[in-house]
RNA sequence: GUCCUGUUAGCUCAGCUGGUAGAGCACCUCACUUUUAAUGAGGUGGCCGAUGGUUCGAAUCCAUCACAGGACACCA
């Protein structure tokens, strides 16, 4: 590490300081304003008659992003999170010999330092701090990449998402987006009375959705743990004790491809609520969305790639609907098994034959529908055969009280008014048990315990996941997960492989 | 998992049908006290992703592998 010529080469410029008496990771920082603080209290400086205020001193401090030497004087451009700055350093107004022997020969871009001075405004109009006492913080011993192109490549910036973050300011605005949405969605749900749990990430049975899980080891029991693939079953169990209202924003696990909208770990919001309905959801989503764009000053408008959503445009329709009003499916063939298998059949889509009426109208919905849905759409009633956790609709038992909110295409969120009968519970995870044997590796496992839970009984409640990173690209119009996951997972390199066996 | 396209200096990229490796930025030396991707002069810097093969000769052609990006398949 560390053997290429430039990184010597500035390890050496470290030392120098060293010898020259500065520490170049020295600790005693005495900032006293941020540089977009700077630009707000200075900003009347271009106003003053002499354009400068020389008893205004303060002490910035930042990266350095930008080094125009010019002999005997220099302008810097310093940059901290709130904003960037340039600084003028002059010889004479420096320590004796600082400025030749330290400054120009040892500090550098990506270095970080600090700096006192005055404002004022150069003859360009550019507001300024006059340096009149410069501190070397941290030596950088890297060399930044190219200081216009900046980095582009991909893989460096996931990999190495530091650099992203010093290179590409936007970058930085996105995941402050994201920050603010985790934060309003938890000051939502407390504002209504709900009570944030934290459950197991760690499961003897990975349940609670149709998915692949991670395996671990615990040493001390001798026995393997799944991480979770969904709170639900711990925060269903948690209503059943009495909690009436509960969420929890955490990460899930699922051992499944990468690509562009799935990273193997990534965060949902579920929450729980005794005595309501998926119909009271549905407000409570609108309600949800409303307070996320009023509190992220967003327009109802935003655009999504090519697309445009109204976010003041949230519709209903129920899937056997959906699929001839917006998929353009034949109505008489959406009801019957046969029919459906012939006509996915014509369109030269792969069809496992042993699936019953209600998957099959999934599959009509995933092919035809789905990605039809740009503004919110909620779509109701899903058959009970794909929906093995939900509750079955009163007046149409082979319905459930279920919905998916979709957004330019895709699926934002899954809700239900849950099952609370027992024994129902009980048939729904014997009948996932026979798929799981028919071949499906992803059906639920049977979990006695949480039957036993419902046993006791649960008041009828509704619940709902949403996927934040989800959300998250469509209210930064970021077209893949990892650029709204600090550190997306990655495969690992060569050289990393080789250090493992090492 | 399949297919397509990439991988060349610290970074951004050239490099044509095989003939000793190029530019800009950065870095080093020099000049320059109001610059804006500062400027001018000179210079250093490469296991051309890895391993094999074809060839007198490979960054370039072929094969395998690794990683990445995109598309499809599966999923949220």
């Amino acid at each position: 590490m560390f053997k290429n010529q430039y990184i010597q080469q500035r390890i050496a410029k470290a030392k120098n300081i060293q010898d020259l008496g500065h520490n170049p990771y020295s600790n005693d920082s005495t900032r006293d304003t941020t540089i977009s603080q700077f630009h707000y209290v200075n900003s009347d400086v271009e106003t003053l008659d002499e354009k400068r205020d020389e008893k205004r001193v303060s002490t910035v401090a930042g990266r350095i992003k930008f080094f125009r030497l010019m002999g005997k004087a220099s302008f810097i451009k310093l940059e901290d999170e709130s904003g960037i700055l340039q600084i003028y350093v002059t010889r004479d107004n420096l320590p004796e010999g600082f400025y030749n022997n330290i400054f120009k020969k040892n500090v550098e871009v990506g270095d970080i330092i600090e700096v006192k001075g005055y404002p004022f405004v150069t003859n360009k109009g550019e507001l300024t701090l006059h340096v009149s006492d410069l501190n070397i913080l941290t030596k950088s011993i890297s060399p930044l990449p190219e200081k216009f192109h900046g980095i582009t490549d991909k893989e460096m910036r996931y990999r190495q998402r530091y650099l992203d973050l010093i290179m590409n300011s936007d970058v930085k605005k996105t995941f402050h987006t994201r920050s603010k949405v985790i934060s309003l969605t938890r000051r939502f749900f407390e504002d209504k009375g709900f009570l944030e749990v934290e459950t197991p990430m760690m499961h003897p049975i990975a349940g609670g959705a149709n998915a692949k899980p991670f395996v671990t080891h615990h040493n001390a029991l001798g026995i393997d743990r799944y991480l979770r693939i969904a709170p639900e079953l711990y925060l269903k169990r948690l209503i059943v004790g009495g909690f009436e209202a509960v969420f929890e924003i955490n990460r899930n696990f699922r051992n499944e491809g990468m690509d562009a909208t799935h990273n193997p770990e990534f965060t949902s919001i579920e929450f729980y609520w005794a005595y309501k309905t998926y119909k009271d959801l549905i407000e409570v989503t609108k309600e949800y969305f409303n307070y996320l764009f009023e509190h992220l000053n967003l327009p109802k408008i935003l655009p999504y790639g090519d697309m445009e959503v109204n976010y003041g445009n949230f519709t209903e329709v129920r899937l056997i609907d959906s699929l001839h009003t917006i998929g353009d499916v034949p109505k008489e063939i959406c009801e019957d098994k046969d029919k459906i298998i012939v006509f996915l059949k014509s369109r030269h889509i792969d069809v496992n034959e042993k699936m019953n009426l209600g998957q099959l109208q999934g599959e009509l919905f995933d092919e035809f529908v789905e990605e039809k849905l740009i503004d919110p759409t909620f779509i109701t009633h899903y058959p009970v055969e794909i929906s093995p956790l939900a509750r079955r609709s009163d007046a149409e038992p082979h319905l459930t009280e279920r919905f998916e909110l979709f957004i330019a295409g895709r699926e934002i969120a899954n809700a239900f008014s849950e099952l609370n009968d027992p024994l129902d519970q009980l048939e729904r995870f014997e009948g996932q048990m026979s798929a799981k044997d028919n071949g499906d590796d992803e059906a639920h496992e049977m979990d006695a315990d949480f039957v036993n839970a419902l046993s006791y009984g649960m008041a009828p409640t509704a619940g709902q996941g949403i996927g934040m990173d989800r959300l998250v690209m469509l209210l930064t119009n970021q077209h893949t997960i990892r650029d709204v996951l600090l550190f997306p997972a990655m495969k690992p390199q060569q050289s990393e492989l080789e250090e493992d066996k090492a």
